[in-house]
DNA sequence: TTATTTTTTTAGATTAGTCTAAATTTTTTA
DNA sequence: TAAAAAATTTAGACTAATCTAAAAAAATAA
């Protein structure tokens, strides 16, 4: 098994990765609180374990192996998530960090069992998908709301900034997943977008509808 | 707050001094198989945090805050172990192990909530008693089947082994919390107890009779 | 009550993960 | 394309937790 400190590694390497190809050591470090040098110590350790490619001075990503494992204690973090919600009735500004300790617990029969008692659920409360047991998710197409056109229509469907304050203020907004939204304007001079959710409009700055996703 | 393995030193000093006054370091080290020399090390570690009280060659047992931190993490050891089983459908021999990692998850509220989402449990699935959030339990008086006499009869309420082997076993021959038995016969020979429980009679050796607790 | 055995502690080393400071490589810019 | 800046790696040190081997203290037995 892996130690604690090679799982964050993978898992921060994995979302680094997701769009683009390779994590840049100070990308690692960042994502991860720490110093550029203790990144190179441990991707030394992961590229010796085959979970990373790792070529000095170009960034890394993950090998096959690295992947179904950062996928694992994603689908975890995911899996426990949802527990806390809808389980323990915890709010979604509140599950992140929880989840970050739970997601490293290590028994693959407990996270599938807890799976099943919740019915297979395939969101997390912040619309992120869950990975089933071999590390498959539908990834449907999401886009930002500063990216959507007026009079476009949408359902909130995640959110790209998962801290507490934002996702209080989305609370506050009545802008949470699920919420059924039309793009009624959008500002010339700032690009804050003006967008109808049920009965009450709101006005949310570009830097809010850039980081609040919606399926078409 | 504490690491890992301060934990674990704190509950096993807990249980080592439940019932005699100090455990000794040889003691502590077979119950976390480690040496001796690594448990003197931790010992002076958590005597400068004032958990424990320690005079060299002594032994030790634990101070106030020491044993709110032991009851804490027994705490959640025991909601984990039922929520497995009666949540998750884990038999209760599957699950010390993965209480064993679960009751280092850190948060208070989260427990404190299971605790709430289970309706209160007041046992483990091995009868073993649930300290509230205070730290509180009622310590029932279990007694050994081996120290019972002759048509005495009682409810399974306890185990001294939690090992995975004895707990299968006892599940084979129905001798599960909550049966009522009564002892029909003891062997003079080698101590053996014939129990009888619903409508079967079983044979049991002084080592399960001892290590399997009623309540009369 | 001295000698032997057992228990405990000390001394010194090891591993994982981290850090700071210095050196090196890559990238940017002039 | 050479100089400056930024990014990355190396070197050396630190902490927590462990270990083995040796020393010291306590318990037991002769």
């Amino acid at each position: 098994m892996n130690t604690l400190a090679e799982e964050n590694y993978l898992k921060a390497i994995y979302h680094l990765t997701e769009n683009d190809g390779n994590a840049s050591t100070n990308q690692i470090a960042s994502s991860l609180n720490t110093k550029a040098s203790s990144v190179t110590d441990m991707l030394k350790k992961l590229a010796d374990k085959a979970l990373i490619n790792y070529t000095p001075y170009q960034g890394v990503n993950l090998t096959p192996s690295g992947e179904k494992i950062a996928l694992g204690i994603i689908r975890k973090h995911r899996l426990w998530e949802y527990f806390l919600v809808e389980k323990l009735n915890f709010k979604w500004d509140q599950v992140h960090d929880l989840a970050e300790e739970m997601e490293h617990i290590s028994s693959e029969e407990l996270i599938d069992r807890l799976d099943q008692f919740m019915g297979y659920p395939t969101h997390d409360p912040h619309g992120d998908p869950i990975p089933d047991c071999n590390g498959r998710f539908n990834t449907h197409e999401l886009k930002p709301v500063s990216a959507v056109t007026i009079n476009q229509c949408g359902v909130i469907s995640g959110v790209r900034d998962h801290s507490s304050s934002f996702l209080q203020y989305l609370d506050k907004q009545q802008l949470t997943i699920g919420c059924k939204i039309i793009i009624t304007d959008i500002i010339e001079y700032d690009h804050s977008v003006v967008v109808q959710t049920g009965n009450k409009e709101v006005q949310i700055s570009r830097e809010v509808a850039n980081n609040l996703l919606i399926a078409l």
